[in-house]
DNA sequence: AATTTTTCTGTAAACGTGTACATATGTGAT
DNA sequence: ATCACATATGTACACGTTTACAGAAAAATT
């Protein structure tokens, strides 16, 4: 309630004084200062930030975070982000886009019109937020792109290696004796999707091993495609040996599609699935995955976000985080067949 | 960029009417509505949410959350939190504090300032939350609780029925024939712990089971806790047939102390947890829990604290939503032993 | 002692809105 | 023609800061 007037007149000095001191400027005398904290103290003040928002946009300290999934990845980014931007005094304004894109729209609108500092963001619409992410640049917001680019600009990226990742997967399975690999892919259009999909093109070719189009079912990254293309696979006469499912959600529609048909794993079919996700080493068949580093995408993106701030004319970076293959039993062993 | 004024100045009129026409106030003629809101299109201008917050308090639109843990269950509140907030056009500030009451507190010293229209918080310190959330709401600030209610002060509180929860798991536990059923219990002082461990006393005490200091040990809702109370269970001379474990966290320990010493669920133990966290129907035996409607939380907290603000004087409401005894096979089948 | 330089403080104008008040125009009733 | 009234628009100030500018006092330099 007590506002920078207040406690001037209590202090006796000009409003100009107190704002230098919660500044911590040069040019005042200790006396005063003192006299200035306590009154301050005594008013219960405190600077009202959006006043100060107002007034200048550099002392704003706030930054937005659209993310989109509700999964245990985007959830541990989220943490990374919160926790270094807690170190670093940044007030987080979040958007859950929830996968809808016009959803990610009105909250890029909405941020356009809050005077963030920067933003963070996993697109969602890969033609549109090219245009609305370079405009809200324009104006002077940083931004920082979380696992995939956007059309005809380039931002600041931190990702991981998906196209590794998924290769090793592979290789893995291959190594294994296994020849008919199926795939739960993610959304077709969505990068990371892509290049999980290439890594298991890349592996298939390095081992020459053919490919085929009917061992490729392309989803949405949410549960329910998970469970449907693997009930679709394992409704065939000739189910694959082994699959590989894209990210997390999907494994777990893909766990209620295994559940209900009885399928044994790994007796019955290898499974490997994206992310790490924390109950992963306690299914009924401990899960090998392609683990990312979830929390430290997040911290990098809070990284590159202060260094874009800092420096708004900096080159460009595309971080590249590395995957991790953790072998568990899922797999079963060599020529399980 | 573009302000009000150079929207007024397009549209040949003045600032006021163009307030009134992004207000939708009217005594503004049909024709001069359509050219501001021409100007504006090609000015690409939106009104400054800042400028906005800083006039007039009630067009605010922005709500503080303050959760703490970083399990299923919150993500699951700040998903609904976040859907509805969506809906009703409520930007979200917010504030992981990560079970540190030191963090929590830098956040609500720093909401005062933030002009929030209201606060939706799961509180971590029992007393000196008190004090600061009394301070805010006399600010003005709506605010809502999340799970427990805090020293000396009344708030709108959203919270499961925890105590008849816990009750239902240990009735069923000892229907089933168990009689020395341990509890790994949440934090002492926290309240969704201690009406937990109310739960299990009430059932113990219908049942006519003998109440056993030995079968109850207090953790702190982490995953590490969980390891180390359920490794010290198992490892007495005589550990308990059953147990019960009071939060998801700590249940991710307790299967790997589980996985390491190749414990058997159920047949070496009967298993129930708190939180119906979405791999639950997954694991090794699939896992008997407590299942909280955490989501409609979330909403609950959104609804209440609308209400709040709309009626800042109407009367304390304590929302009590019920919770689901979801059987599996991790408790076994009758008389197991 | 006079001058320059440095340190300290106050005045006043922004930042982009909303709104009370005043004013102007149009409508209908007397 | 006058008045009352509803409608429509503009003027000007306030919200709580920061900051450029100016001026005063102190210190340093000549």
């Amino acid at each position: 309630m007590a506002s920078i007037k207040d406690v001037a007149l209590r202090a006796g000095v000009s409003s100009a004084t107190v704002s230098r001191v919660f500044a911590n400027k040069p040019y005042v005398r200790e006396e005063v200062r003192t006299k200035v904290l306590q009154a301050a103290q005594e008013l219960d003040y405190q600077p009202d930030q959006i006043a100060q928002r107002l007034r200048s946009q550099t002392t704003s300290r706030l930054v937005a975070l659209l993310l989109s999934g509700d999964n245990t990845h985007f959830h541990a980014v989220m943490h990374g982000v919160s926790d270094l931007a807690y170190h670093h005094d940044l007030s987080l304004l979040f958007c859950n886009t929830g996968s809808s894109s016009e959803r990610e729209k009105h909250y890029l609108d909405q941020i356009r019109s809050e005077r963030v500092l920067g933003l963070i963001i996993n697109p969602q619409d890969y033609q549109s937020d090219g245009r609305r992410l370079n405009a809200l640049r324009r104006r002077g917001i940083a931004v920082i792109l979380i696992d995939t680019d956007v059309a005809h600009v380039q931002f600041d990226l931190v990702r991981v290696d998906n196209r590794k990742g998924a290769f090793e997967a592979i290789a893995h399975l291959l190594r294994l004796g296994h020849t008919r690999v199926g795939i739960v892919a993610g959304t077709a259009g969505i990068m990371t999707a892509s290049e999980r999909l290439q890594g298991y093109r890349d592996a298939l070719l390095y081992a020459g091993v053919p490919f085929d189009d009917d061992l490729v079912k392309t989803g949405d990254y949410e549960i329910d495609s998970g469970y449907r293309l693997a009930a679709e696979f394992l409704d065939r006469p000739d189910p694959p040996t082994a699959l590989f499912v894209s990210n997390e959600s999907m494994m777990l529609g893909t766990l209620n599609a295994l559940a209900e048909r009885r399928v044994r794993v790994p007796h019955d079919l290898a499974l490997i699935g994206f992310d790490n996700a924390p109950y992963s080493a306690h299914l009924h068949a401990p899960l090998t995955v392609v683990a990312q580093p979830t929390y430290e995408v997040g911290r990098e993106a809070v990284r590159l976000l202060l260094r874009r701030i800092a420096e708004p004319d900096a080159p460009i970076i595309d971080v590249m985080l590395p995957t991790e293959l953790i072998v568990r039993e899922s797999c079963g062993v060599n020529l399980a067949r």
